[in-house]
DNA sequence: TTCAATCCATACGCAACCGTATGGTATTGC
DNA sequence: GCAATACCATACGGTTGCGTATGGATTGAA
């Protein structure tokens, strides 16, 4: 319902109904309707972002071959809607908000190492990670993802090489 | 309320006694709820990006220097969350979602065609021009965009040295 | 077997909205 | 000065959704 509809579509008794319930199991469950929205953030984390950053942990070589696995690992990933739908609902929750920007820093953190420890001071590590990183967003947000997986490895590898040209290939 | 708090809390009810009026009012100047919906897309557009590719029409020098003046002005203007607001929503409404992506290929069409005046390849300046617009988009989703003005200026320089500093500067 | 915990259905009161019907007031054209 | 039009309030019925109370039904343990 939130990847579909949006955070306020939600609701316990469409989502019961949707389940084949009753509302009185749900409510045997949770305690109530924020009961459950408090508990999607945490599911997402879990979800979206750490078999990313444990994949990237694991990946051989240098910086530059680092982030190239993350690229192919996200690139051969089925699209899905569900970081949209938190970014949406974050929108206008500051809970959520937080949560999500967290997560942005996480991600972001990870890609400002690399392109230190490739050779860019902090401060220009910090921005073209922000490039780097706002890549994604901008692409998941406006939907502009290609649907197939040679496309997007064709993408990602044009986007490695615009930003890490200038830098010595270690 | 659509930019507070998202589409679905702009409801008939609450709007009207937030304008001190009673819901009879509304039903006279809109047929319905779903009327006062449709009409804000266009209102949208008129508002945040007419001005801004006016502004680059009558802009001076050559592709590097409009570049750099469109970065200046949105750099000037106060953020506020419209755009974050109507991609939420478009991330639900299928004709949303057009109208806003008619948005993002006109903005993009004009960074597009400037790296092309700087001499890049037809599929080189689209890409860059995505790497470009993207970056926009994502500081705005992430709400990353800096609170002084200076230094969203200073980011506008890095981001434009970082875009443009391998190409001839006309 | 029996008791207790688990899981779900039914039924109710309540609030928020939508849309319509209808009447009142003010302003404008003639 | 008098309609006609523009604009807004009041009042109503209907739907959707929240949360609670209560009563089965099933299952595992004593």
């Amino acid at each position: 319902m939130l990847r579909e509809r949006g955070i306020d579509h939600v609701k316990v008794e469409p989502l019961a109904q949707r389940l084949g319930v009753t509302k009185g199991s749900f409510y045997w469950h949770f305690k109530n309707r924020q009961d459950l929205l408090r508990s999607l953030p945490e599911f997402w984390v879990r979800r979206q972002t750490d078999p990313v950053l444990a994949h990237v942990q694991s990946a051989p070589g240098g910086p530059i071959d680092k982030m190239r696995a993350i690229l192919e690992f996200i690139a051969r990933e089925d699209p899905d809607q569900y970081d949209n739908a938190m970014r949406a609902w974050a929108q206008f929750d500051p809970d959520v908000a937080a949560a999500v920007a967290a997560i942005d820093d996480r991600r972001m953190a990870t890609a400002r190492s690399l392109f230190e420890e490739a050779g860019l001071s902090p401060a220009d590590a910090a921005f073209r990670a922000r490039l780097w990183y706002f890549y994604d967003v901008g692409e998941h947000v406006t939907r502009d993802t290609p649907d197939s997986v040679e496309e997007r490895l064709e993408r990602a590898a044009h986007r490695l090489k615009l930003l890490t040209s200038d830098l010595g290939v270690a």
